[in-house]
DNA sequence: GCGACAG
DNA sequence: ATCTTGTCGC
């Protein structure tokens, strides 16, 4: 009798962030992250992958380096890659660790004094279903800083999106308000921020590795122009604009009535 | 059956 | 994740 098709890989991934769990930093390790003005922070980096419509497998893996604190682009590496691993909620590091760690390691190759000191992901760090999701992962395997900032509220251990959640929203005033996402067991997992004046809707902050939860909030407010903090927003833009351009233009496949046997 | 489901 | 036009506001 075998499991049903995906619950033998679900169980592996399961203990596999179980066992790189526990290497998880949730504390500041670095200098500037206990500077009041982040001063010593120098570079910020930036991770995504982006997709074309109806191709769930060929994506740009992006890294971008920006200049702290102008937010400058100092370093850009984009390159087509092609997944394997499906996309299954509390799992996405699986989808797509292996191919940010690749741009990362270009980096240290090619560019190490650009390395970035703390690297945005696009996605959570500890806010998740057992305290490892993408940020954590990406951290624990590069072993930077790392800070996750999720577009969407996902419902986990007891934080839920009702309408106490919607009132906190209503009354963060202001860029840099904030409410914390605590868990059952009572912990803080991350925060909610209004990362702009001019945005209602918050962001989703949670600590990747080697950070504290209240610094990664700071520093991604900081890092806000608009409501996606800069290294996510151009590290999208970039992908995104990639692919639309030169490098992933492949003619259609023509299909022919007589193929379709 | 219903709702939830980071990217 | 990606699609797509306009629209409202400063």
């Amino acid at each position: 009798m075998s499991a049903p098709p995906g619950e033998d890989l679900v169980n592996q991934w399961e203990s596999e962030q179980a066992r790189l769990r526990l290497q998880v930093v949730e504390e500041d390790t670095e200098d500037w992250q206990r500077s009041p003005d982040f001063s010593g922070l120098e570079r910020v980096g930036g991770v995504d992958l982006s997709f074309i419509k109806g191709d769930e497998v060929n994506a740009c893996a992006q890294l971008v380096v920006l200049s702290y604190p102008d937010l400058e682009v100092l370093y850009e590496d984009s390159r087509m890659v092609t997944l394997t691993a499906p996309y299954i909620a509390g799992f996405l590091a699986f989808r797509e660790t292996p191919f940010l760690l690749e741009a990362l390691q270009r980096l240290e190759r090619n560019q190490p004094k650009l390395r970035p000191q703390v690297v945005f992901v696009d996605g959570n760090g500890v806010f998740h279903y057992r305290e490892f999701g993408l940020a954590c992962h990406l951290g624990v395997l590069s072993g930077l800083p790392c800070v996750g900032v999720a577009k969407n509220l996902l419902q986990v251990q007891g934080v839920h999106k009702n309408e106490q959640h919607q009132s906190q929203i209503a009354a963060l005033q202001k860029g840099g308000d904030s409410f914390p996402l605590t868990a059952a067991s009572g912990k803080v997992l991350g925060k909610a921020l209004r990362s702009s004046d001019r945005s209602c809707k918050p962001v989703y902050v949670s600590v990747g590795h080697k950070i504290s939860v209240t610094t990664a909030v700071r520093l991604t407010h900081s890092c806000c122009r608009y409501r996606v903090p800069e290294p996510i927003r151009q590290v999208a833009k970039d992908a995104t604009k990639a692919l639309k351009t030169s490098k992933y233009r492949r003619p259609l496949k023509i299909c022919h009535l007589w193929e379709c046997a």
